[in-house]
DNA sequence: GTATTGAGTGAACAGCGTTCACTGTTAACA
DNA sequence: TGTTAACAGTGAACGCTGTTCACTCAATAC
């Protein structure tokens, strides 16, 4: 590791800690090359030593975020200490907490349109990795709390021969659950993205001023589908 | 009505169906001001006749986006006959269709963060009163369904005093249905939007390959606990 | 018939992402 | 140790963006 390998590694960081300062406080807009590159003391063409291009930085700023927030969810399960009921409620609410924060590094990681990776060029890049990290995360935990305790799942016909099918191809990233049960799991994951993009996005506070009490009630009734004996909203 | 008014109203309109091509097109970005004045032979300066800004063509234009939806979704539902069930199913399945053929109108329309109204400085934009109309047409039709055929709810012990709080306000918008029956009627509107923005952003393919078959479970699913007689997946 | 309003233009400004020729400095090799 | 090559960084420039301003020309109003 030269020295200049050193400092190199050392701006490359400072740069992408410096895109993220502008990220949160202005939203996606606000990383401009220029700005960027003054709140490094840097010129603009001098970035491109680091990065091929704006959109490339910002590519990796997410992968960055996806892997900051897989981690810091990860950390927040570890508090359950083994219960994984609670642990699934933790990450919920640590996501909603995480994504009302920072609703403008929400947008960028979640709401924004992403390309179909099995479409031609499916491209492996490093924000896919992450997100697929990220996903793992849930998958894994999903199959931990039905390998513990399984919970009444719908059964095939009402879910059509297709997405049997479908889901009966997933089985593998679940540790073999069933369909119906793999059905139950990814309703919650559902379930809990909508709820979070709509109070970030504002699509909620129209008919609820205070999401918060929906939410709660919302996770209460998929965790009660999965068995799980999470707190009632009081 | 003068003939300058004439030309004057002619002209906007150009603009906007420009704007809105450009959109489609490619998207937000692709909404420049001198593409759009590119579009109906005009020099960019020229546009600011029309309107203030640029930000103020892209608000009056989500205006609009909200009320041909709101429109094209009603005419849809008036193919159902009175079938208040199909007409719900009709409204979900429209949406999903008109989202995914446009997924730059609808990332520009539900995608984007909007600003709390009842935060101090309540804007009563074009946009938000559009988006008040497209939600009134759902919560009208859920009202509907309720009072023709009330279907089961929750009690008021499991949603916890601050939700039915909240939703016992939101009352005389849903012709004075109860808490749990606005709940589940607020939850079918808030899965199906988390439905389509999934599919819509990408982030349903790194599991299902076709959302499709997932999405009219889902829509089973809800619309059962609605009371609704809903045609069953194959 | 004259004054006024309005539409539209072209030039200009600051800022954007990006490229290029150009400096120094640092590492590698003889 | 001296030479060479790679590298970080700069300043100028290009074409693009939203926006402003002075200006022209036609249509309306009194």
């Amino acid at each position: 590791m030269n020295r200049r390998d050193e400092t190199r590694a050392a701006m490359l960081a400072e740069i992408k800690r410096a895109a993220r300062r502008l990220l949160v406080s202005g939203g996606v807009a606000a990383i401009g090359l220029r700005a960027v590159a003054r709140e490094v003391n840097l010129t603009a063409p001098a970035l491109y030593r680091y990065f091929p291009s704006h959109e490339a930085l910002i590519t990796e700023l997410i992968a960055d975020l996806y892997d900051e927030l897989t981690t810091a969810l990860m950390e927040l399960g570890c508090e359950s200490e083994g219960d994984l009921g609670a642990q699934l409620y933790l990450l919920a609410n640590g996501l909603r907490d995480w994504a009302l924060a920072q609703p403008a590094e929400f947008a960028l990681l979640f709401g924004t349109t992403i390309p179909n990776p099995d479409a031609e060029g499916h491209d492996d890049t490093p924000g896919h990795q992450a997100a697929m990290r990220f996903g793992a995360l849930f998958k894994e935990l999903v199959a931990q709390i039905w390998h513990e305790k399984p919970f009444p799942y719908p059964a095939d016909d009402v879910l059509g021969t297709k997405l049997v099918a479908q889901l009966s191809d997933e089985a593998a990233h679940f540790h073999g659950m069933p369909p119906g049960a793999i059905y139950l799991g990814l309703t919650y994951w559902t379930r809990l993205y909508g709820l979070i993009c709509m109070e970030v996005f504002g699509q909620l506070h129209w008919v609820l001023p205070d999401a918060a009490a929906y939410f709660e009630a919302q996770l209460y009734e998929i965790g009660l589908a999965m068995g799980l004996d999470c707190p009632a909203p009081e």
